[in-house]
DNA sequence: CAGATACCCTACTAATTTAGTATGCTTTAA
DNA sequence: TTAAAGCATACTAAATTAGTAGGGTATCTG
C-alpha cells in the first residue's frame, strides 16, 4: 500500500518547479538540488510533459516549467499520471464468487473514490511556502 | 497504488470463513472455493492466526475458524496483517528539503489515517450476505 | 495403536515490477 | 558552429511478490 520512488520524485520535482514560479529550470539543477538521478528524473518529467502538466525548452538556458498555475495542479493528476489510476485492487483470483468478491470490490471502489478525493483537494500551491 | 494479491486472498478466506460461522474449513476446501493455491493460501492463514483473527484445529476434520465474531474483525485488520502498515509514501530520496518533503510527509500522514480509517469501519460482517 | 488428515515450518524458485543506466539523436541560444 | 539542454528507446539491475517443495507435528477415527 504504497506509492512509487517514482511518484515521490515526480512530486518533488513539480514542488520544485512551483517554487521556481514561471521561470525554467533544468533537469540537472532539479535532479542535484532533490537528490535524484538526473536520467531517471528525465524520464518522469517526460511522463509529466506529456500529459501537459509542464512544458519544455531546449537548448541553452532551456528547461522545464509548470504549464499551469500551481493552484490549477492537483497532487491526484501528478499521482494519477505516475502511479496509474487509482484503485486500490483489481481482483486477481480465478473465482469470483458474487457474495464475496462483489463485496469486496465495493470496498475497494469507495476507497480508491476516497483516494482521489483527498489527492485532488491538494493543489501544490498548498505545498509551497 | 495497489494492494498485493496476498491481501486480497487472505480477504476472501477470512470472508469465507465468516460465512461459515465458527465452524472450521480445511485450507483444501477454502482454496478450492475462492480458486487460490493451497499453499500459497496455507502461508497466508498462518499469518492472520499469528495475529489471533483466527484460530486452527489438526488432525482428521481439522481446519481455520475465525477466532472472533466477523463483526469484531475489520478489513483494516486483515489489510494491515497483509500489507503492512498503512503509510503511502516513505521518504526514499535523499536529499529532503524542509519546504518540499515535510508537506508531502503530511499529504501522507493524512491520507495514510483517512485510508485506514475507512478500513477500520467496514467489518467482515458488513461484507457477508 | 495405526494410519490418515490437516496444520506447521523453513527454505527455495520463479515471475513481475520498479528503479536506474546507456546511448545516440534533435533542437536551440549564444 | 558549438555547447547546452531536452527527446527517445532500449537495456540492466535490484527489489518485491507470488508461488512451490518437502518434511515435521498434532489429532481424530477406527
Amino acid at each position: 500500500m504504497k506509492f512509487s520512488a517514482q511518484t515521490e520524485y515526480g512530486l518533488k520535482a513539480m514542488i520544485n518547479l512551483a517554487q521556481r514560479g514561471d521561470k525554467t529550470k533544468s533537469i540537472k539543477l532539479i535532479a542535484e538540488e532533490e537528490g535524484v538521478s538526473p536520467k531517471y528524473l528525465e524520464k518522469i518529467l517526460n511522463l509529466l510533459r506529456k500529459q501537459d502538466l509542464v512544458e519544455s525548452f531546449k537548448g541553452t538556458n532551456g528547461g522545464y516549467a509548470l504549464k499551469k498555475s500551481a493552484a490549477k495542479i492537483s497532487v491526484a493528476d501528478i499521482v494519477i499520471i505516475l502511479e496509474g489510476p487509482i484503485e486500490p485492487m483489481k481482483c486477481v483470483g480465478k473465482v469470483c464468487h458474487m457474495e464475496n468478491s462483489c463485496s469486496l470490490k465495493n470496498v475497494w471502489s469507495i476507497l480508491g473514490q476516497q483516494i482521489e478525493h483527498t489527492l485532488r483537494k491538494i493543489k501544490l500551491s498548498d505545498l509551497i511556502k
